[in-house]
RNA sequence: GCUGCCAUCGUCUAGCGGUUCAGGAUAUCGCCCUCUCAAGGCGGAGAUCACGGGUUCAAAUCCCGUUGGCAGCGCCA
């Protein structure tokens, strides 16, 4: 059986986006599951808006992803290379079929300038006809070419339609699609300044790379009987083609801005996992027959099939893009989670947040707050009152638990009981504190309440955190005692007064 | 305007003629666990399977039409 060979041709206008991605994924999902090979070529023939930036920004968001190709930049094989389209401009590659083409009759210089055809598209649109170019240019003599090429024109070179019958693509996930050929018009293979289009330059090298599979996002379809009539003029076998249904905002529009993030960057500067993105996005327009939803990257390997792709197009939720976050991050050890939070720093700048703070203290603060991370970028809220000297009282919090009538005389009592009675202790140990705190409950005849939730405002200035003896036990008992210390000068020594 | 694609809980989806008064996930709500917040466990609500016709003993599942959404119709890719 010949080898599977799929591609990701991304053009370099903007940043990689999520559909982007998805379409990426499930080429790479099908040559790993196929054993077979994924290829990265830069569609860069958009000489305005390519930049090298964003060439960049493909690359490096792939890397990210880990979504490895075989071949292309960076991984040329001679027989396919290069992997820039501009490259392969250069080398006269797309000039040699257009040529080819030309002599075999399938094509034809055009001499009509974007008004004048613009022109006919509206007059054919206004009698309800498809806005097509009306092959004017088809059937010119040697001596209007020569003529024109005088006035100055610089032809484009158009490819001769078949108008009659019908094109059929027999799509991997649609099944049998029919175009009728006169809907089609000669469309340019070839711009005056000797650049390819896409639909010509695609088909060239998806042919010269040996492509056999085509997975791409449905917006494609339409170009696609242009495409296989180009392979039919060239004698070229058609790679099996599957168009994935689209992924959309939560409005049912086209995936953008205003949906959130755009570029798949900006999930990894929130904190993402590439592993949570990858999981998600195997999940808009495929699933498996139990609708399982958490995967390893094995297992979607493993499991990837095109027949279980869906044709109806779905829209993207942040919210379950979140969850499976936290369901990656709660499974991954504190060791990973530290590793992954480094990099996540470093990424975006950050390093100085943990300017200072003890590596191993850290990962402990972590193990603590583990299940609670849902973004990598919410560790050093998670856990930064751990390392400020001044910890930062949550103004609510100390109202409510500290300073409210109902409270303030009982948060005062054990607050400076326990600095007292812990100056001595010699068991700082999370159940030792535990006894210790319950003990001084019934004691005092109140709630365990009464007791924790003061000592928890007064070391973490806040409502929420971890566990609390654990929190203390890590802090340890002289940090522990200087915080309550701080709190209780700070709200009842004043004079006597509150503040 | 023309053409194509699509249509099951808010969202992602299972379902490929009977075993489904439609299953899972997320979100939401409630209960349990509990020192807080999470996590976890349990449960609830949520889908006249877009609508209308057929085919069939039997349809979410097959066919036709309607409506709606999306896409394409560039010297963009």
């Amino acid at each position: 059986m010949k080898e599977v060979r799929v591609r990701f041709a991304p053009s370099p206008t903007g940043d990689l986006h999520i559909g982007g991605v998805r379409t990426a994924l499930f080429n790479w999902l099908y040559a790993k599951n196929k054993s077979g090979k994924f290829v990265l070529r830069i569609e860069d023939t958009d000489e305005i808006r390519s930049t090298k930036a964003s060439t960049q920004v493909i690359l490096d968001a792939m890397k990210w992803l880990e979504l490895n190709w075989d071949e292309g930049p960076g991984k040329e094989l001679p027989k396919s290379a290069p992997y820039y389209q501009m490259k392969r401009k250069e080398l006269g590659i797309y000039q040699k079929y257009s040529d080819e083409l030309m002599a075999k009759g399938f094509a034809y210089s055009c001499y009509c300038t974007p008004e004048e055809v613009d022109e006919m598209r509206k007059k054919a649109q206004a009698n309800k006809l498809p806005p097509k170019y009306d092959g004017r240019c088809r059937n010119l003599t040697i001596e209007q070419r020569m003529q024109k090429e005088k006035e100055g024109r610089k032809p484009v070179i158009r490819f001769k339609i078949h108008e009659s019958d019908i094109t059929v693509l027999n799509d991997l996930i649609r099944g049998k699609v029919e175009f009728d050929n006169f809907l089609l018009d000669d469309f340019i293979i070839m711009k005056a300044s000797g650049i390819p289009t896409y639909n010509f330059a695609c088909v060239i090298d998806d042919y010269l790379m040996e492509i056999t599979h085509v997975l791409r996002g449905d917006d494609h379809i339409s170009n696609t009987p242009r495409q296989i009539q180009i392979y039919n003029a060239l004698s070229w076998k058609t790679p099996q083609f599957a168009h994935m249904a689209m992924i959309l905002g939560n409005d049912g529009a086209r995936l953008s801005k205003r949906h959130g993030h755009t570029s798949v960057l900006e999930y990894r500067k929130e904190g993402y996992l590439q592993e949570a993105l990858i999981n998600y996005l195997a999940l808009l327009g495929w699933s498996t027959k139990d609708s399982q939803q958490i995967f390893s990257i094995e297992e979607l390997i493993q499991k990837f099939s095109i027949e279980r792709c869906g044709s109806s197009p779905s829209i993207f939720d942040p919210e379950k893009l979140l969850w499976l976050n936290g369901e990656k991050i709660r499974s991954k050890t504190v060791e990973q989670i530290y590793e992954l939070f480094i990099e996540w720093l470093k990424y975006t700048n950050n390093e100085k947040i943990i300017e200072g703070w003890d590596k191993e203290f850290l990962k402990k603060t972590i193990a603590l707050e583990h299940d609670k991370i849902k973004l990598l970028k919410d560790i050093p809220l998670l856990v930064d009152f751990f390392f400020v000297k001044d910890i930062v009282y949550n103004g609510d919090a100390v109202k409510k638990v500290l300073l409210s009538e109902k409270s303030k005389d009982m948060s005062r009592f054990v607050l400076s009981t326990s600095v007292e009675r812990f100056k001595n202790r010699q068991d700082f140990s999370s159940d030792a504190l535990e006894k210790y705190a319950r003990d001084l409950a019934v004691e005092k005849g109140i709630k365990p309440g009464q007791v924790f939730h003061p000592i928890r405002v007064a070391v973490s200035g806040r409502t929420q955190g971890p566990s609390l003896f654990h929190m203390m036990e890590l802090m340890g008992k002289d940090e522990v005692v200087r915080r309550l210390s701080v709190t209780v000068s700070k709200f009842f020594n004043l004079g006597g007064k509150n503040v």
